[in-house]
DNA sequence: GGTCGCACTACTGTCGACAATCATACATGC
DNA sequence: GCATGTATGATTGTCGACAGTAGTGCGACC
């Protein structure tokens, strides 16, 4: 008898996807550079952190590899890798590089109209909205890119998402690269308002606007230029951790999952 | 004495960019997969290829983790990795993320009103239109393949490069995957025609329209809808390789080059 | 006093080897 | 005859070790 969950014209036997060691520690490293416990421009201690992950420094540096490409590590012969510094100069190909992406993910919802993926991105919305109300800079900055990750994960195609969730990586190294620290802005939820109102207009030349303008105020707060210009917005700052020797978690196998 | 060519004001000395052996391994294997000497679902022999290119097993797989990142490799634990499948259900959700790229530089370069960008762009165009005169259906598959890097190559953004690069080559793997073989329109000129007169009129919106009909098109051709309506269009076929045991290049370490 | 040179230390880059795993072919039983 | 089980071969995944290299601190020399 089969489960109940399982639908009747499903395949017998849904391919099952393991992920490897490889998979589990470059996760790892991900979320260790997107939660600052590794720092920007600290070198990758390989055989520490192999031992901190319980694993060799064979697979540790092949899932590094991976970041490589990703561009959130930097290789340099001789001097191992390091985690990569998203300075003010790199900002404007950063942020267009999400133009392209997010506005695409919109205008991709907004053609198909498709009105499950808009619900997506207004669950989203909402979660920032309740987390803007405190003032945990993190959990906001977090909810800031859980939406536009959101935004393009609702467009369902594999190729933006993975440009995405590494965008978001990056646009977080350019958080912790900035001298400022880490800054958000109080009034970080009447962008998004723009994008989430021209989602539910259909309006996909609107929805490419507010994306560009939000990219735009992005930019200038982490350059500080509306400080140099005088202009006041209201920001929370989170007070510098103690940037200690981080200890990442062990890779423990997971069972089987289903791909 | 300086070199003639150096410019007076740059700095004494350039910052020198020495590519790592995973570096020349990795460009060797995208190489390889590109001109079709490691076929599509082949697996790579790590032994045999590492001992073709003079390197280790190590450096290989970690070079070789770089594409899975890609997604040209794809690596299933106990099974190594093989050469990514691009088959017919990917086509809309490559060629889609190809429209997000290539509208978005089209739109960058118009909206910068930049002449040299669209240069450069024009000179790939003449070197396809001079290619598809011919019959070598591989020739014109490089050709076009050049004008659409050249196009999101001259929007100057390190991204969206990064991110063709890597579409151009699945692009290639999408026509080795297709059971049709190697082909390629013969008006593939004309639709190109359309993305260069909308770049030199400055109109971003045509350039997105042009782009947009051009991967439909390549899509159509791709999944052969065009043939089960009935529609005829000219073609050239690139009569299928021997497939034979292609031997890789060993790698050789260049001397010091500028960044 | 500053600069150059040298030795020491720590780390990376690479290699070969071993064990575990998977695919294949063959033999066996129903 | 078909399915099941088994043995074999090849290949991957992982590890430890070694050599080469960059960084660091100290000392000597100009």
């Amino acid at each position: 008898m089969p489960h109940p969950s399982a639908h009747r014209n499903a395949p017998a036997v849904l391919r099952v996807h393991r992920p490897s060691t490889v998979d589990l520690i470059a996760t790892e490293l991900r979320n260790a550079i997107y939660s600052g416990a590794l720092a920007v421009r600290s070198p990758l201690r390989e055989v520490e952190i192999a031992r901190q992950l319980g694993v060799s420094r064979s697979p540790l540096r092949e899932a590094a590899q991976r970041l490589v490409q990703e561009g959130l590590l930097t290789a340099k012969p001789g001097q191992g890798m390091r985690v990569a510094v998203v300075g003010e100069d790199r900002l404007d190909d950063l942020f267009e590089a999400r133009v392209a992406v997010e506005t695409h993910a919109a205008r991709m919802i907004i053609d198909k109209h498709d009105g499950a993926a808009v619900a997506k991105v207004q669950s989203a919305f909402d979660h920032l909205l309740r987390t803007a109300e405190g003032n945990d800079a993190r959990a906001i900055g977090d909810a800031d890119l859980d939406f536009h990750f959101a935004l393009v994960d609702a467009a369902d195609n594999a190729h933006l998402s993975r440009y995405m969730s590494t965008l978001v990586v990056e646009t977080r190294l350019a958080s912790f690269s900035s001298k400022r620290g880490y800054v958000v802005r109080k009034d970080i939820t009447q962008s998004h308002h723009g994008i989430m109102a021209a989602l539910q207009d259909w309006d996909a030349e609107a929805a490419a606007d507010a994306i560009r303008d939000h990219m735009v105020e992005a930019v200038d707060r982490l350059t500080g230029v509306l400080e140099e210009r005088g202009v006041h917005v209201e920001t929370v700052t989170e007070e510098p951790t103690p940037a200690g020797a981080y200890a990442l978690g062990p890779i423990t196998q997971p069972l089987t999952e289903l791909s």
